[in-house]
DNA sequence: GCCATCATGTAAAAGGTTACATGATTTT
DNA sequence: AAAATCATGTAACCTTTTACATGATGGC
């Protein structure tokens, strides 16, 4: 389980109520991890019984903001350090180029259209978020792998669309 | 859910046994799926009650080798050509990479070398299963993309190590 | 006052993992 | 004959998603 390390993860950043957990999840790491509030709140209770969160101060609306104690950064660094990756993560992507062999031509050549269109919005999103030379981003290394792996997933995907019996011949 | 689908799929590509199936998981899609026997067997109870895969023949030890339908076939064929990609993959690498800067430089050197081996083990895994010249793999698009993927991933971890605060300073 | 948004929670259903259970065949 | 492996299934538990539910605040 490691949605409690990722909402460790997103406190040591920054403190922030459970709802501002749930935006930063979709807005930073909806292409890693997903959670919805009604996973966040209980994951928040949980963390505080022990003891890797605290409620730092409350504000309006009932809203409370946490934070992650001592404890907590000691656990989110054993994690990132010291436990092994979980390598069998899901991939529907993964299958489905798995698969792709199996369809015809034509079909083969939609999807991988489609695929260079989402791969060319990534790309100009990641782009984006990159320009920003205002600030010294702590993200930017994670933002140069995404770019470095959406160009060649690029390559390839052109590379697939070249070697398609060609709709030329007759 | 495309537990199914890859069900449909792997047995798409021959014709398995629930046992077989699950080795399959093992073997040739660890990566991007897993699915172990508990799930396997319901899901081709499922699939049959739909009409989607068929038993083929019964042998020894009460096994029974499933094939895949016509209306199977073209439930994959709707499925990797016009359902939408589920993005929101979870990712725990990507989280882990996410968080990274949070570690102090002895740490993230640690992590980045603990990275390293694996993706040279990989390299040399997916080295010898293109190797393979005498008979033409299907896969190869996809091994092609893994090995891509792989390479740059050494890089940007090379990168990183350089990227460290030196050791040799005093 | 009404609506949008902020803010937090619980419950039901679906999906996935681990453990339990059993029997048949082959190998040693 | 015992052990390993093939082969299939169910049950308990945990995680995740979707739906239900409610209240507070700020802007119009």
């Amino acid at each position: 389980m490691s949605l409690r390390h990722a909402v460790l993860g997103l406190l040591a950043i920054k403190p922030s109520t459970g709802y501002e957990l749930t935006q930063r999840f979709d807005l930073s790491l909806s292409h890693a991890w997903q959670a919805s509030h009604s996973q966040v709140y209980p994951a928040l209770a949980k963390l505080e019984t022990d003891g890797l969160v605290e409620v730092l101060s409350e504000g309006a609306r009932r809203s409370r903001t946490w934070g992650i104690t001592p404890a907590g950064r000691n656990e989110l660094r054993d994690w990132l350090v010291e436990s092994e990756v979980d390598r069998g993560q899901r991939n529907e992507s993964g299958v489905r180029w798995f698969l792709f062999q199996l369809l015809d031509p034509a079909d083969r050549r939609e999807v991988i259209e489609r695929e260079i269109e989402y791969t060319e919005r990534t790309a100009a999103m990641l782009g984006s978020l990159a320009g920003r030379t205002d600030d010294p981003n702590p993200l930017e290394p994670s933002i140069d792998l995404g770019q470095r792996i959406n160009a060649v997933m690029l390559e390839w995907l052109h590379d697939q669309l070249d070697g398609l019996p060609g709709d030329d011949e007759r």
